[in-house]
DNA sequence: TCGTCATTTCGTTGAATGACAATATGATGG
DNA sequence: CCATCATATTGTCATTCAACGAAATGACGA
């Protein structure tokens, strides 16, 4: 049940502070796990399940579970070519979040 | 199985990852009560450890301590006054960890 | 169609986190 | 000093999360 276009921008939230994509996006990141996940797409690699598994050390389905989260993210996109899913860094979801972070804590600082 | 032996990795600030300060800063503001406790602090307000206390409905000593895992994030500071402790923004740190987000970012985008 | 490979989902277990009550620490006034 | 107020720490429990193995889904070639 999965839908590849989940654009649900709830921008409404006002005054409570960031957007739900944006939360999602800190927590994706504060993970160590996924932070080294995140550290085999430096260069706008592209790389499989399979791969970030056997680079990582962790089970196929870890691997898969971890980066359906840092795709909830916005942090990393997925492509499917046949039975292979290619995963990457998500630049322009990356970029947006980090602006609603940075317009975030001019509220603040 | 290949022995999964993925230690002796991400030391200092290179492309392998974000620094401990920045990921304490990630795995802060990534939990919900932790941004509902930093709206509390927009627009440069300084609130005892009591007021955020009363003002998010959770109890004196869960407040400490959230306060406690911002301070580590560097998102927040303290300053003592008598026996009250006031917290605010951590300007400085949180543009460190902003900025080092931004160039750790700038390695997969 | 059938079998196989890659990915995803399911079900479970152990560790980490969040929350509270109770207690300890520290600071100020009498 | 001692009492008191505000915060920090401790102990405990419930919830959540990370990780795995096993099974289901989907895609391609023979």
């Amino acid at each position: 049940m999965d839908q590849p276009t989940p654009r649900a921008e709830t921008r409404g939230t006002g005054q409570s502070g960031l957007g739900p994509d944006t939360q999602e996006f800190l927590k994706a990141l504060g993970s160590p796990t996924r932070q080294r996940i995140m550290a085999l797409f430096a260069q706008g690699a592209e790389l499989s399940v399979g791969e970030v598994a056997e680079r990582t050390g962790i089970s196929q389905a870890t691997a898969s579970q971890q980066l359906t989260l840092l795709r909830r993210g916005r942090v990393v996109t997925s492509r499917r070519d046949g039975k292979t899913v290619y995963y990457r860094a998500d630049r322009d979801g990356t970029l947006a979040a980090l602006a609603e972070l940075q317009a975030y804590l001019m509220t603040c600082c």
